[in-house]
Order: C-alpha cells, then structure tokens, then sequence
RNA sequence: GCCCCGGUGGCGAAAUUGGUAGACGCACAGGACUUAAAAUCCUGGGCUACGGUCAAACGGGCGUGCCAGUUCAAGUCUGGCCCGGGGCACCA
C-alpha cells in the first residue's frame, strides 16, 4: 500500500484511541495519576446538542482547542479536555415540541449524533469525562449547589415586573430580551407582574466588575461585561415635596448641576404618580398615563428620539436653594426600575432634559461654562466650571460634585451612591425542561428547603409537557408530585418552577474534574489539583450572559470555600465564526444556495437566469447553507478538513467557509505521505526507527535541520495568539525547503517533523509513527527543543537602500560588525553613489545598510 | 448618537522592537510526463497610457482604504477623514 488513504487512516486510529482510552486524563487519587506533572484545563463552551448537529463552524473551535491540548500534552502537561452536553433549556424543549417526542428522547439522540461528530474530528477529549445537565446525577448537585447560594440568602422571591413571552408562555431575563423581543425565536415579550425566584446577582455588581482585572480575556468582552454592571456613581438627593411630609429621591451623576435643576421628572410607573397629581392635573395625567401603558416596551423604546410627559401639578422645594419651589413631571424617558425611578431634570447640561424642556417650555438655567474655551451651545453636556451656583461657582464639576454632595449631607437631602444597570436575576421558568427547585412551601407559604438527603428532586415523567395557558408552571399539573409529605412528617407543596437553561452551564466546568463524584459536586482534591480553567474558547455570543452567570456562582462558591479561585476562567479566548455564502434577489428575498449558479463571476438563479446578491450570514437551515464536516471528512478526510479549518486564518477571525483552499491543503497532507514513502511506495529506510546513524551531518542534512528549526519557530509562535494558518504555512514550507533532499533525511529529523505535526494532523503523524517502527504513541512525545541559531540560519540577505529605498542584496554572515557591513555595502554601491555625496550612513545588523544622500 | 475591532494582489492571507510588503496556499497561465485526461512535477506573476526591445531581459515610477505628519526608513507610530463588522442605546 503505498497511496495516502486518509479515511482509512483515521478509522483505524480514532477506533485505536477509544478502545486504548488513549487521552484519558487521571485525577489525583487514580491508579495512573502522576503527580509530578502540572494541570493545564482547557475547554469548549460545551454546545446544547441541537437537532441540526454540527457544522464546520463548531469544528473550528473544537480542533483549535484540541491542537493546544495535544500541544500541551508534549509539554508535559496533565491535560484536562472534556466534552459534554448543555442538555436543558428552552431550545431543546422548543425542539421537542416541534418534533412530537419527548426533549429526554430526542436530547439523547442528538447527544449520539454530535458525539459521533466530534469523534469523527479525531478530538483527543476524554470521553470518560462526558456530562449532560438533564440527567439527576449532575443536576441533582446543581440543585446542591443552589442551595447554597438559597443559604447564602442570595435566593428570593418576588412579585416582579418580569419579560413575559406570551409564545414561549415563559418567564425570561432581562439578558434574554433584546428590544422587547426574545432572544430565543425572536417572539414578542411584554413585562407582566408574576412571583418569581430572583437570584441577588447585583450583591456581586461590584466584584464581577473589578475582578475583570484579574483576567487574561479580549478587551471587548471585558467591556461587554462591564457595560453590562453599568456602574454608575453619583448621589441621591431629596426633595421635599410642598405640602407633604413626601420627598421625592432623585438619582444623578451630576451633583454640580443641582442648580440648574428647572423641574423633578418621575417615571410614570413611581408609585407616588396619583398621589402628587393635583385635582386640575387628573385629566391629563390619566390620559398620559394611558398612552403609556398602550405603547409596548418595545415601542417605547423604538421611539428613543421621541420625548413626551405632563405635569402633575405639584411642586417640591429646591435642597440648596430657600424656597425655590420645582415642578414635578411625569414622563416616559424616566426608566422605573434604574437608579430611583426619578429624576432632577437639568435642562441646559443634560441632553434629554433639554429635548424635555424644549417640549414643555422650561426655562434652562446654564450653572456649567466650558474651561477655557467660550461656547455659546445652549445644552452644554461636559464637566466645566460652575457658575451662577452661589459659594460653589467657580469650581470645577468634580470637585463641586464632593462638595455639594457633603453639603447635601450635612443637610441629611442626599448622599453618595453608587448605581449599577445589572438588576437581579430572574431565576424561575415556567417550563417543564429543567431543573426543578429544591425549594418547598408548608401550609404557611414558608419557603422549606429540600434537605440534601433528598435531593435530588427528580423532574417527573410528564406526557403533556407543553406550557400552560394561563402561565403556570407545566409541573403545577402533576398534582401527586407537587404536593407530599417530608421525611419530617410535614405536608409540603413544591415549587413548580424551573431553573432557566443557564443553571446547568453555570459550573460544569468544575464537574468536569470529577464527574462521576456521587457524594458531592467535586472532590477537594479534585478542585485543588485543576483549580481554574486554563484556557477557556468559544463564541462571543455568551459574551454577557454565560460568562457573568458563571462567574456570579463562582464567586458564591468562593465565598462557600468550595472553590481555590475567584474567578473560574483564566484565559478567554474568542473564535471566530464561520460564516457562510447566502443569496438573494433584487426584492431582498432569500435564495437557497443550490438554486444559485455562478456565471463568470455573476451568480444567477439557476431557473430563471435572474443575477442575486451574494453576502455573507450565519449558517442556517432556512437558506441550505449549512456545511456539514461528516461531508468534507468522508470526501477528503480529516487531517485535510483539520489542516484547512486552520489554515484558513486566524482563529479569532470570521469567515466565511468556502472549499477553495481543500485542494491545498489535501497536497500538503499528500506530499507529507510521500516524504516517508519512495516512489515505489515503501517506506523510506532512512527514516526508520533502526535506520543507521552517522555522525556528522551532511549539507543536505544540515539544510533540512535549519529548515526544521525555521519551521519549528513559527509552530511555537503561533501557539501564542493561536494563529495556527502560520503553521500550517510552515509546514508547507518546510516541505518545499527539504523537497530533492528527502533521501537524506535522517530518522531524528523525520521524527521531529511527525512530532510537531501531530497536534494539528494526529492520524497521519500517528500512522507515520507507527510505520517508522515506533511502537509508542507519538501523542505523549517531548515537543522538540528549538534551535534559534538553526532557525535563523547562518548567512542573511543584507539589504542595501539609498533613502531608504531598497535597491541591492547582498548574501553576507550572520554576526557582521557594522563597519564590514558598511564598506560591503559602500562596494557594492559604488556604481549607483560616490563616497562624498553620502551625508549620513544607518546600519542595522543582520539586517540593512541605508545610506542617505543629497538629492 | 456613543464605544470597540478591522480595511494589504483575482481570492484566503503573511510580515518581532518601525527595517526586503505580498511568505504559504487557492485560482490562473506556460511547460514536462501521458495516445488523452486525472494525478504529479517544474516555471511565472502587485500595478504601470514610463524608458528599453521585434519580443524579452533589464531599468524607472507607483503601490498595504483616503489625506497630512513624524522618521534615514511607515502596512506598522501620530492627527483628520471614508468604508465595513460588532457592541451599547432615553441608565440620569
């Protein structure tokens, strides 16, 4: 045999690892465990196992996780690489809907489909390892787990203003909500008061807000996160509202304004509305209030530039100001639930103020001039100079604003306060797939506890598990389950809610380093020796939500001791997506690619000849754009689909996915077979394992050692930014540097080569290996030493310029002193510049020669 | 509107601290092998209404979105602008 048969290659190895447990990973405790290496965890997002499977998009992700665990592993490392299943939640149950089956049935199947997948990308995970968040014994400790944060007093619950989907008949959090529409099917929400289970995550605002500096993430998911804190500070003032024993809190950041203060703003919603209205002002309150509650939160905010609102009719006095009395108004641009529901408007420095002021004819009132420069902008919205602002005029903003405020504190009107747009987390579904709460209710109403002993409480068998009408939990159907009678002899009645999808994801990176653990979420021995996840990868869709749930439990964990750090992901790092070609017509519509040909260039419909826009989109379904791996791994195999998912750029860059550069790729995998084999097909005695050795190398074998090393720097560099396309490149390169010298090659040299491309192609370099008479596995190789002096080479190319354009190239010895490069250059110039016309000479060794003359 | 990221050949892209722009591929063109095709191998290439020449070699000029600046030297640094992508969006 002597042809490169990818498929049949990697059958054999991928069944050779499953059956060898090859990448098993012990933990301390095990038979097989060595303590004297050190741990390095790093891990995918783990996907909910959709319907549709996966697509090359996914593979991306996975396999550059899987160089670096592979890489690691020659480095000597205790590699912890696990894979399971994100198995509850919406889309899952969303799915089984759909298809008429039950969600544990068809997560099951699409659990066997994408593992297949992921085994058919030769991924060195440790399948022992494999979690799925539906089964009770992993949530029967995210129940565990929950209770603690319920100990912690961290779990509440509340009648709330929540997002309701009247389509998903469910409960959603504020993250799940994007412009009044959900995240999941894009349906309409609308906010309805119901009691939910509401997680303190604002208890956490400031340390998952600071603690971003303790980690190695892109700086745009830091600011995701932070942004999404949306800390704030400033103070809250009162005013005394005339007549009343009432004073209306206001929150602002800016304190220095406070006397430019022309009206107080509430949001329609303050529960002090009906109250303040005064009789002349009931009419038009009510019918302002009316217009409001028909607009849908989405409309409200879809008319951002649009400002209305109404006066009540009563008024409040001014806190430094003597009987200065200030209007109060209600209007729609005042969000309830931020800061205080109230606002001090300050029409001529604050932009909304003055669209609000214009609107209802305030008067503005300038108290801030810009330092230095003069400006006649009636809203000016920057720190200044305070004017007009009695003792305080002539300060900056910053500093009146410490000033005013301890004024206002001494006059016990208004204090310091620090605000954060992150409100608690609406924790409770009204859903049948997932966790259900270990929390019960006696005949009181008071919240019990379900004792660890019995837990877990196992969501029951339901046939009809679709939502309820009146939006109530389904689990509220299946009475003799609700409602039972505690070990302690007390009739209880369970809360019948779920836990959101996100309960599981939130901490099944620490079960994966001790899955099987049945007496508790994860042995300290287990945490202590793997810590932290080392390495984290996955898309920035769960830039905010994941990441800051996650990081929220970690945090309470810490706090339990339960966990060594107080951040559960080290190092982030963002892959791209893989995007793909769509089309569509002149109208805008949408056509499925197969129905698209390309003409010279122009793509048309195939049935009407029509041209269509080409662009780039997501993967979808709908528009038959999906590239399945399964099809580029049986048409050319997968090393060729690994090597090209890599070379086709930077990990963290989008892209869309074409086959352009198969062809490329599948030559480089061929002509790395044909570097071990002769022409007749046998493998190459030299590179045998008992191939002789002689001492000295030859020239030929000298160049293909430097050639190694050059090639051997780029690999290691791109382990750094995990720009794995430069070393594919090397590879290729070095291939192209040694081609003619292949007889030569000694079996060190052929060995170094299978080594550093085993991460990125291990069934080929496995084969290799095998084939050369080793009968190790190449997997727990050293990763070779790198020779810098090798890599560079000893001779360089000296580039002579004139002003620094170059204009001659000279082969010259590496370590030169300056004036040999010099006169060198001087000589070999000597046609183009005479001596005395040089007015300045710049040297840079091992590099160039510029000289500068008059022109 | 605000914030972040990016813009390099026909295409995907590469390029330490500023120091040979276009590595490595794809596609393309020419050649070798072949009856032929596939496969494989070799060769070529940024642009140029410049000089040169029958043609070429060769030489010049211009080139990393645009304009200016710093520098002996700018894809890389600084300022302004244009385009594309992403995030946030009445948060007081």
């Amino acid at each position: 045999m002597s042809q490169y048969n990818a498929q049949s290659i990697e059958k054999k190895w991928q069944e050779k690892w499953d059956t060898e447990k090859t990448y098993k990973c012990n933990n301390p405790g095990d038979k097989n465990f060595d303590s004297s290496k050190p741990s390095y965890y790093v891990l995918d997002m783990f996907p909910y196992p959709s319907g549709s499977g996966l697509h090359v998009g996914h593979a991306s992700g996975y396999v550059g996780t899987d160089i670096i665990a592979r890489k690691k592993r020659m480095d000597g490392f205790n590699v912890l690489h696990p894979m399971g299943w994100d198995a509850f939640g919406l889309p899952a149950e969303q799915y089984a809907i759909q298809t008429g089956q039950h969600p544990r049935v068809t997560t099951e199947v699409n659990a066997n489909n994408f593992r297949k997948q992921l085994k058919l990308l030769g991924l060195s995970y440790d399948w022992d390892r494999e979690i799925d968040t539906s089964l009770p014994e992993y949530y029967k400790w995210t129940q565990w787990l929950f209770l603690k944060l319920y100990e912690k007093g961290l779990v509440y619950q509340k009648e709330v203003a929540v997002w309701w989907c009247e389509d998903l008949k469910t409960v959603l959090a504020n993250e799940e909500v994007i412009n009044g529409r959900s995240e999941r099917g894009n349906y309409p929400c609308v906010r309805r008061p119901l009691k939910q289970w509401v997680l303190k995550i604002t208890e956490y605002a400031d340390r998952l807000l600071s603690d971003l500096d303790l980690l190695d993430w892109p700086d745009h998911i830091k600011k995701m996160q932070s942004d999404w804190i949306g800390r704030s500070e400033g103070a809250e003032i009162d005013f005394v509202v005339e007549n009343s024993d009432k004073k209306i809190r206001v929150f602002s950041t800016r304190v220095d304004t406070i006397f430019g203060v022309t009206a107080v703003v509430l949001a329609p919603e303050h529960p002090w509305v009906k109250d303040l209205t005064t009789e002349a002002q009931k009419t038009d309150v009510q019918n302002y209030l009316n217009q409001t509650s028909a607009k849908s939160e989405r409309d409200r905010q879809a008319e951002v530039k649009e400002i209305s609102g109404t006066f009540t009719g009563s008024y409040a006095y001014h806190p430094l100001i003597a009987n200065k009395k200030i209007p109060i108004y209600i209007a729609d641009y005042v969000i309830a639930d931020y800061g205080t529901g109230a606002v001090m408007s300050v029409p001529a420095h604050d932009e909304r103020d003055y669209r609000f002021a214009k609107l209802l004819e305030l008067p503005l009132i300038p108290v801030i001039k810009p330092d230095g420069i003069i400006s006649d902008i009636e809203c000016f919205t920057e720190d200044g100079v305070l004017v007009n602002s009695e003792i305080f005029s002539g300060l900056k903003s910053s500093d009146a604003r410490s000033k005013i405020t301890t004024t206002l504190e001494n006059k016990k009107l208004g204090s310091k306060k620090i605000t954060y747009k992150l409100k608690d987390w609406v924790f409770s579904r009204q859903r049948y797939w997932g966790e259900p709460f270990p929390l019960s209710f006696d005949e009181s109403g008071n919240i019990i506890p379900t004792p660890e002993s019995e837990l877990p409480v196992v969501l029951p068998e339901m046939k009809d598990f679709t939502p309820s009408e009146d939006g109530s939990s389904p689990l509220a159907r299946v009475q003799d389950w609700v409602k039972y009678t505690s070990k302690a002899g007390k009739s209880l009645e369970r809360s019948t809610d779920t836990m959101p999808g996100w309960a599981g994801s939130c901490w099944y990176y620490l079960r994966f380093m001790d899955p099987h653990n049945a007496k508790e979420p994860f042995s300290k021995n287990a945490i202590s020796y793997w810590k932290q996840v080392d390495l984290y990868v996955g898309g920035t869709a769960h830039a905010v939500m994941h990441l800051l749930y996650a990081r929220f439990w970690h945090k309470v964990f810490f706090d339990c001791n339960l966990v060594p750090t107080p951040e559960p992901f080290k190092k982030l790092f963002n892959q791209g997506l893989v995007t793909a070609f769509a089309f569509k017509d002149s109208t805008g519509r949408l056509v499925v690619s197969d129905e698209v040909e390309n003409v010279e260039g122009v793509y048309k419909r195939k049935s009407t000849g029509e041209t269509v826009e080409r662009f780039i989109t997501k993967m979808s379904k709908s528009l038959k754009n999906v590239v399945n791996p399964d099809d580029i791994i049986t048409s050319h195999g997968c090393d060729i689909l690994r090597a090209y998912e890599m070379f086709m750029g930077p990990l963290d860059d989008e892209k869309p996915w074409t086959d352009d550069g198969l062809p490329g790729c599948t030559r480089f995998l061929k002509r790395t077979w044909n570097l071990f084999h002769d022409d007749s097909g046998e493998i190459r005695k030299n590179l045998l394992r008992s191939a002789s050795v002689t001492s000295d190398f030859t020239a030929d074998q000298q160049q293909i050692e430097e050639a190694f090393h050059k090639c051997l720097k780029r690999v290691n560099e791109s382990f750094v930014n995990f720009n794995f396309n430069t070393s594919i490149a090397a590879f290729m390169e070095y291939l192209n540097d040694i081609s003619g010298k292949v007889d030569q090659m000694t079996t060190a040299q052929g060995e170094n080569f299978l080594r550093i491309l085993s991460p990125f192609c291990p069934h080929i370099a496995a084969e290799l290996w095998e084939k050369t008479q080793h009968n190790n596995r190449i997997d727990f190789e050293k990763w070779p030493e790198l020779d810098l002096k090798l890599a560079e080479g000893s001779t360089f190319e000296l580039v002579i310029s004139l002003n620094g354009k170059p204009k001659k190239r000279l082969k010259t010895q590496r370590g030169s002193s300056s004036s040999i490069l010099e006169a060198k250059a001087l000589e070999a110039m000597s046609d183009l510049v005479s001596k005395d016309k040089i007015i300045k000479t710049v040297v840079v060794p091992d590099k160039l020669v510029n000289f500068v003359v008059k022109s």
